[in-house]
RNA sequence: GCCCAGAUGGUGGAAUUGGUAGACACGAGGGACUUAAAAUCCCUUGGCCAGUGAUGGCCGUACGGGUUCGAUUCCCGUUCCGGGCACCA
């Protein structure tokens, strides 16, 4: 019988669908595993060969945990809202869901064939209104909801009321936008509206006034992850910097949290040190400065409290509101001239040219330590948004403070013995300190640092700041709060209705909120969101529904929000959903989250590692303070699958010709490398019929060959449809089958590395597969036997339990698969046909190749599918060697092995290495100095 | 600039974590079967040198040092590639 790889597919993809093999429920009985991959956004291309990468390989931990006998969650789903299909609506008119739908069903049609373990039943999809109303659920909680510091921990917004009701901002640590200040009765005499707005600087998703990343052609603002390098990750389009009013995300609250989450669980190194430096936690000190011949004042931020003693300026942001505050009359219209340089500026103008530019304020601001009256400049170089938007200068220990004062001519005072600041600042933290003026000289303080190592210097002048009451200890982070809105259709609409110009929620028995129907899809003619083109988007809170607009009377009927939320809303709780997705009166019942905790295995790419998996890790935990979440921490380990790269043919075309020559040749003429498609590629051989017929130009096309051939050249590069190195999935399924496909994926290389696709190895694993085959079946007769196993057949099969086994705990396919090539090559020379040694293989390989497998499994006699057996367990005993060889080297140079009884001491071996008669040739005429044995190894002989 | 991870044949990659470097696969070369092709199977394949030959010798894991009886593995320095952060005070 041959290995008719396209009969046995269809039919256990069949027959898996009818039994529900897949199908998952919670059992108290059985230990649970939740295998998770990140879901995909249906783009319009389809699949290619590097997407299912990662599918697979948790497909091959799901399912052997599954043989383990754990019960195994393994959903998947569809990050369904995104760019591509609002903007191919906008050219198009066709709607987003239905563009997404068709897109679905194709990604869908494409898993489908490669045989993943995936409980279908439990799909989500997070433009659905049954999956979206609790994604609006969590955004009216966050609403109600504050930070609060002490208890570290988000409480209900009711709690911060009674306080203010109580004693005001008195004994308040929350988080917040700024530091309010008032008293109880303040609150008590304020009016709905101001009461409402006060709570906005204290909400978990507030509405704000903020600096946003505006994109002018995407017509959408955008987080902080969503710009790289001044321009839009999607499009490549210029972003600018615009104040617009937009809902927040307060994760910057949960910055600690997230930071010290970070070691409770089983990432990458690379992965954390992202996520460190993305949170970008800095300890410090705010020190407050005195305006000179002013009763003004005004706080910096510094980690090099130690170097207040070399302070010779002041800088503030531009953007700071202490602009207009401190710049004095004379100072005005340069003032001026410079903020409009800067407005002009883009992100990206001041990433490409780094000039030095500033301003002078007309200011001087008191140094609380030496009483100096220091000039305060404005400049670009200082970031509003970090800090307070003010630094003291330093520019013997900052580099930029440096270059600043050398470009304006300010002094430079160095404060580290030995220190050279002639041509560059020093800014290591490490050295002694001197410069400090002597105890008592100033009258402003009464102690030097000098002396002090830097590290003691910052500590003993935080510790004075803290005792004489001139600042605080602070710590800060970079990680801002999260931008929440966005000017865009296709995305979950904000529960959101607005009364006298604050935001009310929609009362959340009335959730989902849904998406309503436009009839064009651009932002509208007055520059509103594409929700602006909605008819009915009003909320009746007289009968809790949405109605037209032309009812909007602001007393009960009221304008619904414009905006939608942003990609990551959906994808941020999506894992918890997985576990109870049909629910409709929770996220997640208790039961359901109780019994599947938390993702033990999540698999997805690196380049989530700023954006959704910080979103995740933040929206989890506050879940979690909610008591929704049992775990703080939703993704317990986390692999990073590598991305498969293209790899590009190209042919060589002779200038002003249409004669292409061969790689060889291509150097004795003036060419032109042309992408081609590598499907008409074989081995880097060019199929030159097929390429006649690729494009109508080159169906006259002439070619100098070498050796009878057309040789492409060929290149790494990003796989995509421009440059012709897409390969398909679909194809591979079709030529060589499923199983092949999974094994060669994994075969390719370590999981978690980025690797070119080269389809031409393919043939091994599918050879393999054969062989694999060919050992029950001998020709059309099934061949497996009862008879029993020679203990080398069984030292065969238990050598690849151990390894195949070890191999999957660590992710290491790419090294078991060679082992099952191993193993079937020995049973195959042993001529084993034995159900003692065959039947466990088939199991082995189930995760891998689960087609073949099944189909063995029932010519094995079984009416269970193989996914129910047991994984076969390791027997020791036939990995015992009689026998161990001991490599013996003289004075370093391995010469042979000799065998020893593997139970023999190191006296008898020493004797025996002594006294052996291969060695004479070694030791004639030399003396054994001493004799080393590395227990099991290696007997090092030393000699004279 | 700072932080993280790497560098092994023609190619993808192994190496029990300090013990015979190059498993396994691709590619290449040779052979068997065949009228031929496909398919299948077998042999060779890091480099250099010696030998008709079995075989033997030397070099070899980016580069330069070090520790060790012994280093792809550990330590120090250099170069190069990849990733993250970056006027973050």
């Amino acid at each position: 019988m041959e290995y008719n790889f396209r009969e046995i597919e269809k039919k256990w993809h069949q027959r898996w669908v009818a039994q529900q093999t897949y199908k998952v429920t919670e059992d108290p009985n059985r230990k649970k595993f939740y295998v998770l991959n990140m879901f995909p956004y249906p783009s319009g291309a389809g699949l290619h060969v590097g997407h299912p990468l990662g599918y697979i390989a948790s497909d091959i931990y799901a399912r052997y945990k599954r043989l383990q006998g754990f019960n195994v969650l393994n959903p998947m789903g569809y990050d369904a809202y995104g760019l591509p299909a609002e903007q191919y609506a906008i050219q198009t008119g066709q709607h987003p869901a239905i563009t997404t739908e068709q897109n679905i069903a194709r990604y869908r049609e494409q898993l489908d064939k490669i045989g993943f373990s995936f409980d279908w039943s439990r799909e989500v999809r997070t433009c659905e209104p049954g999956y979206y109303h609790w994604t609006q659920w969590a955004f009216q909680k966050m609403f109600g909801s504050f930070y609060c510091n002490t208890c570290k921990s988000a409480q209900p917004i009711e709690k911060l009321v009674e306080h203010f009701e109580k004693e005001g901002t008195a004994n308040l640590d929350v988080a917040q936008s700024e530091e309010l200040s008032f008293t109880a009765n303040d609150w008590n005499a304020f009016d709905a509206v101001k009461r409402q707005q006060v709570l906005m600087n204290y909400r978990i998703a507030y509405l704000a006034e903020t600096m946003v990343n505006w994109c002018p052609a995407l017509g959408t603002v955008l987080a902080n992850d969503e710009v790289i390098d001044g321009v839009s990750e999607r499009g490549g389009f210029p972003v600018e910097q615009k104040k617009m009013k937009q809902w927040c995300l307060r994760v910057s609250a949960y910055a600690q949290r997230l930071l010290d989450g970070l070691d409770t669980i089983e990432w990458t190194d690379s992965l954390k040190e992202t996520q460190r430096n993305w949170i970008g936690r800095s300890e410090g000190a705010e020190i407050v400065f005195k305006v000179k011949d002013s009763d003004k004042s005004f706080t910096i931020f510094t980690t090099r409290a130690d170097t207040m003693f070399g302070v010779t300026f002041m800088v503030l942001a531009p953007e700071s509101e202490l602009v207009q505050e401190l710049t004095t009359p004379e100072q005005k219209a340069a003032v001026d001239e410079y903020l409009a340089y800067v407005k002009k500026r883009t992100e990206r103008d001041r990433i490409s040219d780094r000039k030095v530019t500033g301003v002078f304020s007309g200011s001087y601001a008191i140094n609380p330590f030496t009483g100096e009256a220091n000039p305060i400049w404005i400049s670009e170089y200082v970031l509003a948004g970090y800090g307070t938007g003010a630094i003291m200068a330093v520019p013997a220990h900052d580099s930029r403070d440096y270059a600043f004062a050398k470009h304006f001519g300010l002094p430079i005072v160095p404060l580290v013995e030995g220190c050279d600041v002639s041509e560059e600042s020093f800014d290591a933290k490490e050295g002694i300190v001197c410069n400090s003026p002597k105890a008592g000289v100033t009258p402003y303080v009464d102690f030097s640092l000098n002396g002090l190592t830097i590290k003691e210097a910052i500590a003993a002048t935080k510790k004075y700041v803290r005792e004489h009451n001139l600042g605080r200890v602070k710590v800060n982070y970079r990680l801002r709060d999260a931008i929440f809105s966005r000017q865009r259709y296709w995305g979950e609409p904000f529960p959101v209705y607005y009364k006298d110009g604050m935001p009310q929620m929609i009362p959340e028995a009335c959730l989902p909120l849904e998406l309503p129907e436009v009839d064009k899809f651009l932002p509208t003619e007055t520059g509103e969101p594409p929700l602006g083109n909605a008819k009915c988007w009003a909320w009746d809170t007289k009968n809790n529904k949405v109605v037209d607009n032309a009812l909007i009377d602001n007393t009960t009927v009221f304008p619904l929000e414009l905006n939608t939320m942003p990609g990551f809303a959906g994808s941020s709780a999506y894992y918890l959903r997985y576990m109870d997705p049909h629910d409709d009166k929770a996220l997640v019942s208790a039961a359901a989250d109780e019994y599947w905790q938390a993702v033990d295995l999540y698999v997805g790419g690196s380049e989530h590692a700023t954006g959704h998996l910080i979103y995740s890790r933040f929206w989890n935990k506050f879940l979690f303070d909610l008591g929704v979440s049992c775990k703080e921490e939703p993704f317990q380990k986390l692999v990073n699958q590598g991305m498969i790269q293209g790899r590009s043919n190209f042919v060589y075309r002779i200038k002003d010709s249409n004669t292409f020559v061969s790689l060889g040749l291509k150097d004795q003429y003036d060419t032109t490398p042309l992408h081609v498609d590598v499907n008409i590629v074989s081995g880097d051989v060019l199929d030159i019929e097929a390429f006649k017929a690729w494009r109508p130009e080159y169906a006259t096309a002439e070619f100098i060959l070498e050796d009878g051939k057309y040789v492409c050249g060929w290149a790494v590069e990003k796989m995509s449809k421009s440059m012709f190195n897409v390969v398909n999935p679909d194809m591979i399924v079709e030529k060589f089958g499923a199983d092949t496909l999974r094994l060669y994926e994994m075969f390719l290389g370590p999981v978690e590395q980025a690797k070119p696709w080269d389809t031409n190895g393919i043939d091994g694993s599918h050879r393999f597969l054969k062989k694999f085959w060919n050992l029950f079946w001998n020709k059309d007769s099934f061949a497996v036997t009862d008879d029993e196993p020679t203990k080398e057949e069984m030292k065969s099969l238990h050598k690849l339990i151990k390894k195949v086994s070890e191999d999957i705990e660590v992710f290491s396919y790419n090294t078991s698969i060679p082992a099952f090539m191993i193993a079937t090559n020995e049973l195959s020379q042993l001529k084993c046909n034995k159900r003692a040694v065959l039947e466990p293989m088939v199991v082995l390989i189930a995760p891998f190749a689960p087609h073949i497998a099944e189909e063995l499994w029932e010519a094995l006699g079984h009416n269970t599918t193989v996914c129910d057996a047991q994984w076969p367990a390791l027997d020791e005993k036939y990995l015992v060697e009689d026998t161990v060889k001991m490599m013996v080297a003289f004075n370093g140079k391995t010469r042979f092995g000799i065998d020893f009884p593997a139970d023999a001491d190191n006296a008898t071996i020493e004797a025996a290495a002594r006294n052996h008669e291969l060695t004479p040739k070694y030791l004639e005429g030399k003396q054994i100095v001493k004799i080393i044995i590395v227990p099991k190894r290696m007997i090092n002989i030393v000699i004279k």
